[in-house]
DNA sequence: CATGTACCGTACCGTACGGTACCCTGTCAA
DNA sequence: TTGACAGGGTACCGTACGGTACGGTACATG
């Protein structure tokens, strides 16, 4: 029978070599993973790249050079294995801090220019790819919540980062919007446009760091336009 | 050994009781389906809604009362099945077409609005959500042209119907832009934000009829905003 | 009526894979 | 030295499924 917890089990804490890293990142992610455990997960995210998550559990053992048994012990089953590939990959995402100080028309634009370069450069790297294909693959079957997990600490939390900057250049007379929510799906849509839909569904050429930077300054530039202020 | 060629057997002709309809549909896709072909075909498509891509060969026969054996002398092997129910459904999805009369800003305001409905509806359906990530999921592994079907018959679909208006908007002196491309890219992303891949990632409270109006037209009009003139 | 064809239903085969059991080695503590 | 234990390696089991074979039926055509 198929275990009852999700994430990871909790009466395995194994070595416990290095300290539990990353704590605020949204999620409950890394915390109890050994050196050993990460090990693993990293062969998992190596073998998602490379061909999806259609990889068998036999294929992870050999490729972390671990037994079988010792995945189904930490990881309960298969799909345990997957979730807690997904979350840990999804709590070292990290985005960029907005800086505190009183905001300008420049370092506004700077910021928003920055947000979209960082999250554009994330969303069309190959392992996010991967993990947004198998999310999106599973989302489907009720069972298995790297949907939930994807979601969350995927354009939720890029809302999340967003809002203060939008509040802060509101507050600062920099921007006016009715609904931050209305504001951020703009911007969002500016930045990503159909980047992601067309990475997801194999379209080959990316844009590079390059054209990269290029949209978002354009984005960052449209969404002044419309709603900037002054 | 399976069979060489790809999409549907030609040396198998069946009935043909209904004649060839849609053939201006932008790729090649339910020419030479019969009747009994496309309720199979019609079979598969509730059977993705309902779980995916995750059906095995032996519940479509079952949901379609057909054989096995049918089912591979008309499809070839069970990816063929896959690739001719998304072609078929593609070839079946319709965008509005754009009035042919001089454009005002009004019209095209509309049309801008209507596109971006259209398009809204079509990609937070349930159909078009299990055969996005139908295709998102077989983009990775090389094999299945899956990928590439959704990816012509969706957003390059999409932007081969909107540039005409965006170049009629501009002979007009409605709209200025360089790069028709770019324009594309700024209604996408105004008109779908991140709505498709919080879908795919299932998330459930989707827009309604009623949100999709509001969202097409606040797209409409910040694309006017951005490229509109005058 | 005889023959061929298209098709349904189902039994069958081979394989891949999730999950479990068992054995063996290295390590560490008493 | 000895025993407990973590964990690697591997054989094994059950099942699900892709794909094939075959028998039976309806129908069309000579």
């Amino acid at each position: 029978m198929p275990v009852m917890n999700m994430s990871l089990h909790p009466d395995t804490a194994p070595k416990q070599t290095a300290a539990p890293a990353d704590a605020a990142s949204g999620g409950t992610a890394g915390e109890g993973l050994s050196e050993r455990q990460r090990e693993v997960l990293n062969a998992v995210l190596t073998l998602m790249v490379a061909e999806g998550d259609r990889f068998s559990v036999a294929a992870v053992a050999r490729a972390a050079s671990c037994s079988k048994e010792t995945l189904y012990k930490w990881f309960g089953d298969r799909d345990g294995l997957l979730t807690a590939t997904v979350r840990w990959q999804a709590s070292k995402v990290r985005i960029p801090d907005l800086p505190d100080k009183q905001l300008t028309h420049d370092s506004l634009k700077a910021a928003l220019t920055g947000f979209a370069t960082s999250w554009l450069t994330v969303i069309t790297s190959d392992l996010s790819i991967a993990l947004n294909r198998a999310a999106v693959s599973h989302a489907g079957s009720g069972k298995s919540r790297l949907g939930e997990i994807v979601l969350t600490n995927g354009p939720i939390a890029m809302k999340q980062r967003l809002e203060p900057l939008f509040l802060a250049g509101r507050a600062a007379g920099l921007l006016a919007f009715d609904d931050v929510g209305e504001a951020f799906r703009a911007f969002f849509g500016l930045a990503v446009a159909d980047t992601q839909i067309r990475a997801l569904l194999g379209e080959d050429n990316r844009p590079g760091a390059r054209e990269i930077e290029t949209m978002s300054a354009r984005a960052a530039q449209q969404f002044l336009g419309l709603y900037g202020q002054g």
